[in-house]
DNA sequence: GTGAAAGCGCTAACAA
DNA sequence: TTGTTAGCGCTTTCAC
């Protein structure tokens, strides 16, 4: 009696359904069903169709882990940022995702939270994962990644500032552009006194944020004192404490820049709560034009940087790693809350405001 | 004169690092380096230190495909999501990939954008890479996915509905609770009138809050007119349209309840717009708890359904496939678009409200 | 243009 | 307990 071999009687014969299924159904070898299946194009037009009917038929997908052991290629490009709650990033993982999907790649997501051990776990499960490149869109130097990672000789791109070395690339974005357009904006309005709040003293993009804000004043020739400069950090207090801030000093400044959208939303609650409006009292620019700020009310008027364009460069950089990326654009979205100086401000009086700010309801 | 074999005399050896080169620098076996990296209890103390030695020293990285490949476990999990732009789903996403991490797993995203051939390709791309899941986090059954999938026998996870197959399960998600909390909460105040706008027809989530809304209404008592319904979509438009209509009927609600957050914040503005006041004029109670709704002004009074738990659960119920995966809680987070009904709406009679209602600015 | 065969790096029998 | 070895499913020389 032989052996009966049959594996299932039930429905569920999972008949092993690989490239040797394919290609006995097709009536070829192997070989020509893998170049079928990456579209070499000297395969003949017959057998090509014979093989195509087959994995039509037979419902064949080929296996990405075989695919990328034998040729080395894994397909998947990291990209690690690190604050979730952030809510620049959802746009910036979108676009990073739908990018690598474009050219035939994967997206691995990875979050630090600003975790140096989370960080290593991230570089560890990537560089397992066998990744072609990496993205860190941290806006910051995490020094552990680029030891381990780097040394691979695995391409990585950065945002703003990196070190030197082949396989980094860096991505600049412009600040300036949009921060002048902002500025030119708010001095056509009319406003003289501007006040910063910007973000931690340590990021990059912060600081040059600052600086594209203090050379674009100059430029209109709107002198910025110290004390109209917050330090905040990029949180919605830390807007609130800036505004808290810059409407206690002898001249309040008749419009506000902040170095992110999440800043201006905490600078609108605490302007809000001080009785002011915006923009009759008080002008607000935020940074980013994050989603939030077209829901907001009044919507923000806002320094918009892409990032989906952000997302785009990296994948353009991490897959051709000579070539420097391309630079990213910042410019002004114009919503409801800058407008003209309140008149009592115009005025050369010192206390140009009212010492009992009228209140709005 | 011998062939010169070094591969490099450039410090970019790059050696070919695999389990074979760890397993003779620590003098044991390949076998016994995949144990050791498996972490297999019956290895000998003495001979595990010595191999995490060499990893250690020489940075061996195990290589994920080929551990896939053999092992056939790809330590995926696949999460498809509809649409981007829906605030809702960043906090989902991220608390998938948090989660399927914790348990050594990786998350595959997907976005449909509501587009079926998109899905396809999502599907295709979640089977090339042989994902051991596959969470379905559309609030909607999309028929091509079930197909391909489930013949395969992979396991998935639906939201709220879903054809039953053994590989399927099912997160519901007890939209009763809190929908019952903000009814009360409303009625509470003082609100007899409450106006409700509500998702897409064919959106089995907003069918099922709608249903949720008009049995709480009914249990405090409260009728709900047919005039008092708007078919909205889930969008901010929607939720703007719904806001006009529900203002022009002869007797407006003194509340409305939003079957979304996105929907809320449209009605917002449209109330801003109507020269009314939130929570003076009317109150406003949305759906989801978005971040943004935390941002917004004022605050957004809305029932919290945790991303992050449905993600949790997802995330649970693929990996125990036979089980029934928790259920999702709904609840009330009183925030500053809810107070007591104006004076005025709360006479008997039936022209309640001003014929024009008072300008707020 | 097509096929046979040699692995990719690893795990899992099986043997020792 | 440890080592040997046969593949996992695929791509890719190398002959034909």
């Amino acid at each position: 009696m032989a052996i009966r071999k049959r594996a299932a009687t039930a429905k569920k014969s999972k008949a092993k359904l690989d490239i040797r299924t394919v290609a006995t159904a097709a009536g070829v070898s192997v070989a020509t069903v893998s170049r079928v299946m990456n579209k070499v194009p000297t395969v003949d037009a017959q057998l090509s169709k014979k093989v195509w009917e087959a994995v039509q038929r037979l419902g064949y997908v080929p296996n990405t882990q075989a695919r990328a052991l034998v040729s080395g290629r894994s397909r998947l490009l990291g990209v690690i940022i690190s604050d979730i709650t952030n809510p620049f990033f959802p746009e910036l993982i979108q676009g990073f995702e739908d990018k690598a999907i474009d050219v035939g790649y994967e997206a691995l997501i990875g979050s630090t939270n600003y975790d140096l051990q989370r960080m290593e776990q991230c570089v560890q499960r990537m560089l397992e994962r066998q990744v072609e490149g990496v993205a860190v869109m941290t806006f910051g130097i995490e020094q552990p990644i680029l030891e381990r990672l780097s040394s691979e000789g695995i391409p990585m791109v950065f945002i703003d500032v990196a070190p030197r070395k082949k396989n980094i690339s860096i991505i600049h974005v412009n600040y300036d552009q949009g921060i002048r357009e902002a500025v030119q904006h708010l001095a056509a309005l009319g406003h003289r006194r501007i006040g910063y709040i910007t973000g931690p003293h340590l990021l990059h993009s912060a600081n040059a944020r600052l600086d594209a804000f203090l050379s674009a004043a100059e430029r209109v020739g709107i002198r910025v004192p110290e004390s109209c400069i917050f330090h905040g950090d990029h949180t919605s207090e830390g807007g609130s404490r800036g505004v808290e801030h810059l409407l206690s000093i002898k001249q309040p400044p008749t419009a506000i820049m902040c170095s992110n959208d999440v800043s201006a939303l905490g600078a609108m609650h605490a302007i809000s709560r001080a009785g002011l409006s915006i923009p009759d009292d008080i002008s607000l620019i935020g940074f980013d034009d994050i989603k939030l700020t077209e829901y907001v009310l009044p919507p923000l008027t806002t320094i918009r940087m892409s990032g989906r364009d952000i997302a785009a460069s990296a994948v353009y950089a991490l897959l051709n790693p000579g070539t420097a990326p391309k630079q990213v654009e910042t410019s002004l979205i114009v919503r409801q809350t800058t407008g003209v100086p309140p008149k009592a401000a115009l005025a050369k009086t010192s206390s140009s405001r009212s010492s009992s700010p009228k209140r709005h309801r």
